[in-house]
DNA sequence: GTCCATTTATACCGGGCGGTATGGATATGT
DNA sequence: ACATATCCATACCGCCCGGTATAAATGGAC
C-alpha cells in the first residue's frame, strides 16, 4: 500500500512554536494566524495535525509540562521536604524569567476569558489542583516520616507554596527579574516551614 | 439653550455592571455584546458615554480600585506595618472570593493577550507596580519608626507580599474558597514579618 | 407650542476570527 | 512507470469582532 507524501515540517519543533505563542499570548491572544506563522505551516498542515486550536492548547500544555515545567515534578522526587520546596522555588524562579515567554503557562494561559474559552481555562484550573494535590500528597508523607512537624497541616502548606508559585507567576509577567524571583524563593525558604 | 434629551440609564450603574463583566471575564474576553446585555444600553450609548472599549476598560477599573478594591487603600493608613498586612490580606480574601466575579480584576483583566490588548496589559502591571511600591513606602517607614526590624528589606517585604495576594488572586479565580483564602492570610501572618 | 440639542434604536461597516473545500504537488509501494 | 495516499497552497466559508452612520424619539428652554 501507498504511504503518501511525507510532511516537510517536524512536528515537535512546530509544536514547540506554538508553545511559546501560548505562552507569550494566552488562548485567546494567540490566533491562528499568530500560529502558523511562528509555526511556518499553513493552517491546513495545522489542523491535519493537531486537530484543531484547542486540541493544538492542549498538547502544547503537555509539552510544556514534560519540558519547562518538569522542574515540578523533579522537585516531588527530592528526598526531604526542604528540598522539595528548595527545587521547586528557584526552578519556578528560572523557568519563568525567560524573556521569550515569562511567566507560567499554566497560571497566564487562560485566567479568565470568554465563553469559547471556558473548557480551557477549566482544564487549566484542574491542572493547578492536580499540581497542589501532589505537592500535598508529597507534605503529607513528609510529616508522617517526621520529616516535617507534626502539628503541620499539609493542606494549608501545600496552598502556601501553589500560591508563593503563583505570585512569582504573576511578578514574572509583570516583568520582574529572575533575581528578583530568586529572592522572594529565599525568603519562603528562610521561613520554611511556616509555623 | 436647549439642553437636548437627558439619557435613560445611570451612568454609574452601568459602570458597575461593566466592571463585573471585565472582572469575570478579562479584557479580551469581555465582548461589547456582553457588556451592552449587561449594562442594558445599545452600543451608540456605551460609545458615547463612555467612548470606546479601552475606555471603557480604564474607567472601570478606576471604579473598581476606588470600591471593591478599595481595601489596599485604606491597609496602607493602619498604624502599624503588621496592622497594614492584617488588613490588606484579610481584606484580599474577602474582595476575591465573591462568586460573582472572583480573583482580582487587576491580575485577571489582561495578565497577557494579543497585540490589540497590550496597552490594557500594560497599564495594569503599571498598576500592580504602583500598589507594590505604595506598600513598600509603608514598609520603609515602618523600618524608620523601629515598627519593622531594622535588617528588614522593604523591596523584599514588598515583593513577598504582592506575591502573596497575588497568589490569593489566582488561588480565587481557580475557585477557593473564602475559608481557604483566609488560612492562607492567617498562615502568612503568623510568620509576619519573614526573616 | 415650537425649536433644538441630545439620546435612542436600527442597520450597517470593514476586518479578522476559527475552520475547511478544492486541486495540484510529491514521495512511496508495487 | 504507474497508482495511491498524503501533504501543501490558495482561496474561501459563515460568524462575530469593535465601531459607526443615519434617522426617529424625547424632553428641556424660550
Amino acid at each position: 500500500m501507498a504511504m503518501g507524501r511525507p510532511r516537510e515540517f517536524n512536528a515537535d519543533a512546530a509544536l514547540d512554536s506554538a508553545l511559546q505563542v501560548f505562552w507569550r499570548k494566552g488562548y485567546e491572544g494567540a490566533s491562528m494566524t499568530d500560529l502558523t506563522e511562528a509555526m511556518g505551516i499553513t493552517k491546513p498542515s495545522l489542523y491535519a495535525a493537531f486537530g484543531n486550536k484547542e486540541e493544538l492548547f492542549r498538547k502544547a500544555l503537555d509539552r510544556y509540562v514534560d519540558g519547562p515545567g518538569g522542574y515540578y515534578q523533579t522537585a516531588l522526587q527530592q528526598p526531604t521536604a526542604r528540598a522539595v520546596v528548595e527545587h521547586v522555588l528557584t526552578g519556578a524562579a528560572d523557568a519563568m524569567t525567560d524573556p521569550v515567554h515569562p511567566g507560567c503557562l499554566a497560571v497566564q494561559g487562560a485566567l479568565c476569558c470568554g465563553e469559547a474559552a471556558e473548557t480551557i481555562k477549566q482544564e487549566l484550573a484542574a491542572r493547578r489542583a492536580k499540581s497542589e494535590q501532589d505537592i500535598r500528597d508529597r507534605f503529607a508523607r513528609a510529616i508522617a516520616d517526621g520529616d516535617l512537624p507534626a502539628q503541620a497541616d499539609a493542606d494549608d502548606l501545600a496552598r502556601y507554596i501553589s500560591a508563593i508559585l503563583q505570585g512569582m507567576a504573576v511578578q514574572a509577567a509583570s516583568g520582574a527579574s529572575r533575581e528578583q524571583l530568586r529572592k522572594l524563593a529565599d525568603m519562603a525558604l528562610r521561613n520554611w516551614p511556616p509555623v
